[in-house]
DNA sequence: AGCCCTTTGAAGAGG
DNA sequence: CCTCTTCAAAGGGCT
């Protein structure tokens, strides 16, 4: 396939083939699912509870209904489930275990400008991992996440352009949402190595 | 405990 | 405009 043509197809925020994003919406509202968005919240402030959540709270609740949007991806696709079915709370708080650890990683809870750190939006084929992985587990025959990852790839590229359609689609609404929850939001706010220049 | 590995895609920076 | 870098998820493996 050819990733960069299709990407300029269906993976852009803004552009002439992008009407408006009031124009998505009205689409985005025929997706019928509900999930609380107490999960949300969890989600963006990290897992973490406290004075300093209640800034993205605030901007979660004052958005728009449109807001379960994003859980649906990083939420919505539990272990062995399909698309559609509610995400239990341990499956959420197991996705969020790695993520408080990845913070370590990355040195502290929150971005360099001192906020609660917001994270990227994921892409189409971060979609289609969450959504596919649990099934390369079930198949046991990698363990490692690195190797899972390598067989995704390739299956991702062997699959059809209506397939990956899907995931391209899915994250666009998960840009444009992230943009509305956040609109002052950079990618370059995670950035750990303008983190440590700013620092030194 | 903390980082690496491995994938694709988005976004920002710099030339 | 193009290229390079970083981060997003995941979790076993390694130091």
């Amino acid at each position: 396939m050819e990733p960069t043509a299709f990407r300029g197809e269906v993976g852009r925020v803004s552009g002439p083939d992008q009407n408006s994003a009031g124009s998505t919406f009205s689409k985005l509202q025929l997706l019928d699912w509900c999930p609380p968005q107490q999960q949300y919240l969890n989600l963006t402030s990290r897992g973490q509870s406290g004075p300093s959540h209640t800034q993205t709270a605030a901007a979660a609740s004052s958005v728009h209904p449109l807001v379960p949007l994003l859980l649906y991806s990083d939420r919505h696709f539990p272990p062995s489930s399909l698309y559609g079915q509610p995400i239990s709370a341990s499956a959420a708080l197991q996705a969020d275990a790695p993520s408080k650890l990845r913070q370590c990683y990355h040195g502290n809870h929150n971005n360099n400008n001192g906020s609660q750190l917001v994270k990227k939006p994921l892409n189409a084929f971060m979609l289609y991992m969450k959504e596919t992985r649990h099934k390369v587990l079930q198949e046991g025959r990698e363990r490692e996440s690195a190797a899972i990852n390598r067989i995704l790839g390739r299956r991702w590229h062997a699959l059809s352009r209506s397939e990956q359609s899907k995931y391209y689609d899915l994250a666009q609404k998960e840009r444009l949402l992230h943009m509305q929850l956040y609109p002052g939001w950079s990618a370059r706010d995670n950035y750990v190595r303008v983190c440590r220049s700013i620092a030194e």
